[in-house]
DNA sequence: CGTCTTTGACCAGCGC
DNA sequence: GCGCTGGTCAAAGACG
């Protein structure tokens, strides 16, 4: 039957094809941050080459086991073959995760005057957890721990045993909360358990490093900023606060949040998971910009098998559970499109964004499960954010008119009527919804895990404003729509 | 006996 | 240059 095609429609169809990738793909500067994600997602520098003389028997099962990975989970490289092979040559030569560290650690001088690779990208999740370690699917093998300056709880490191090559770590100081940061993105299959943290993880490190959004955020980025968007505020509104502060966690604990925070040195994600359940909802009436709005199921609808999103029979743990409820989990979006009716236009941004996920690292393992899993169309959202200028120029607009165009923040406490902002590092759409949110934190380099720390310095300043007007995000939506 | 954890030593970065 | 600190290594012990 496809003998009987016509030339003409085969060509028409691929012109098709062109002008879809080319509404995402459009500039080099486009292109280059494509780059620059994946290779941040990474966390692996390019340069340097490997100094240590550390014996390691299981360097060359490691290159394997790397350029596994590299198949697995870089497909969603776009630069050129050449920067591939270049890139995997010495991907396979940076190991163990030691080396990789400490030439992270070297081009931060050294490499910075030659190209500003960008940093590695560290995940903090915060999470109320019993246990001296959090069951997050993957298998962590302890390898040091340090009595941390100013924390009376031990730093533990651990190492992702999964694979011997694999860079993520984690180091974990134990207290009722656990703050696991995670640097790195697993380089090879995962459980199906442990997809959930590890997707959220490797998106938000990527959202946090992918220079469409820091570039957008680059006037709260600076000087060590932070930017916090809470969610669980006395009143009905969705409020930016705007941070300036040095350390990681200067919020109360009260403000049950996520959070980005981008310090000098590394930029890194928090997702506050401690908060109530009852308000770490944000997703409830969360708007829909597929459908406008989303269907959302009761609370109780967020276990696993209420969700009908199956893991293989695997379990889900209390963190995982705190990560699929969290405003970060590629399921969350689940309530917002998989029961939403999308109209053609929408359905084609979807359709883009969906083949703009083929290559994400944890594809993979949700293809292999589900033919379209929500996870990909929110993950390949955020794909579809950072690729497309468009939407970075509505972005930047809808930040400008919050922060202003030199960075100041606007004292102004807009009444929100009905719009937010809603800043998914996780790569879900910017959106407008009416219920209580939370977001961004972020910054550093290796995954680890710490109890939380003594109440930290009172922020140097602080002013936060409520969301803007709804014809703002209406206008921002348009543009995007 | 293999695997994992503990723990002291070592190394590198950074500030003074 | 020196000392402090964070991060890692690796030997020894614990455990199943």
């Amino acid at each position: 039957m496809g003998e009987e095609v016509p030339e003409e429609e085969n060509e028409r169809l691929k012109l098709s094809l062109a002008r879809v990738v080319n509404d995402t793909t459009t500039s080099d500067e486009e292109k280059e941050e494509s780059d620059e994600l994946v290779s941040l997602s990474l966390g692996i520098s390019l340069n340097g080459k490997c100094e240590k003389k550390k014996k390691n028997k299981n360097l060359r099962e490691s290159d394997e086991n790397l350029k596994e990975g590299l198949a697995l989970g870089l497909d969603i490289r776009r630069g050129s073959d050449e920067e591939r092979k270049k890139e995997e040559e010495v991907m396979s030569e940076m190991w163990p995760p030691s080396k990789v560290l400490k030439a992270a650690r070297s081009e931060d001088k050294s490499g910075a005057s030659q190209h500003s690779e960008p940093k590695k990208a560290r995940v903090c999740i915060r999470a109320r957890c019993d246990t001296q370690t959090m069951n997050d699917g993957c298998q962590w093998r302890k390898y040091g721990q340090k009595m941390a300056k100013g924390n009376p709880c031990p730093r533990s490191y651990y190492r992702c045993t999964v694979s011997p090559s694999c860079p993520v770590q984690r180091c974990a100081e134990d207290m009722s909360i656990l703050i696991t940061t995670y640097e790195g993105t697993h380089n090879h299959p995962l459980p199906t358990s442990a997809t959930t943290i590890a997707y959220t993880t490797s998106a938000a490190a990527s959202m946090l490093q992918s220079p469409s959004l820091t570039s957008q955020l680059g006037v709260l980025a600076n000087s060590d900023t932070h930017l916090l968007i809470n969610s669980n505020l006395p009143y009905n509104l969705n409020t930016l606060n705007f941070t300036s502060s040095f350390h990681q966690f200067p919020k109360p604990p009260h403000f049950h949040n996520s959070s980005i925070s981008t310090s000098n040195s590394h930029p890194t994600i928090t997702l506050d998971l401690t908060a109530p359940q009852t308000t770490s909802i944000p997703h409830i009436g969360k708007f829909n910009p597929a459908a406008g709005f989303s269907v959302t199921p009761p609370k109780h609808a967020y276990s696993s098998t209420s969700l009908g999103f199956s893991s293989n029979g695997s379990t889900v743990s209390p963190l995982q559970s705190s990560i699929l409820q969290s405003p970060w989990s590629p399921y969350s979006d689940y309530f917002n499109y998989g029961a939403s009716n999308r109209n053609q236009d929408n359905g084609s941004l979807m359709n883009n964004a969906k083949q703009a996920f083929q290559g994400h690292p944890y594809n993979h393992a949700f293809s292999q499960q589900q033919p379209l899993l929500p996870d990909s169309i929110a993950a390949t959202t955020y794909k579809a954010i950072t690729t497309n200028p468009k939407f970075q120029s509505a972005l930047a607009a809808a930040l400008t008119t919050y922060v202003g165009v030199n960075g100041e923040v606007r004292e102004n406490q807009i009444q929100a009527k009905s719009a937010s902002l809603d800043l998914n590092l996780r790569g879900d759409m910017v959106h407008t919804r009416n219920a209580d949110h939370n977001i961004c934190n972020a910054s550093s380099r290796y995954m680890r895990m710490s109890s939380s720390a003594p109440n930290p310095p009172a922020q140097v300043s602080k002013s936060s404003f409520g969301s803007s007007s709804s014809n703002m995000f209406n206008q921002f939506l348009n543009q995007w729509y």
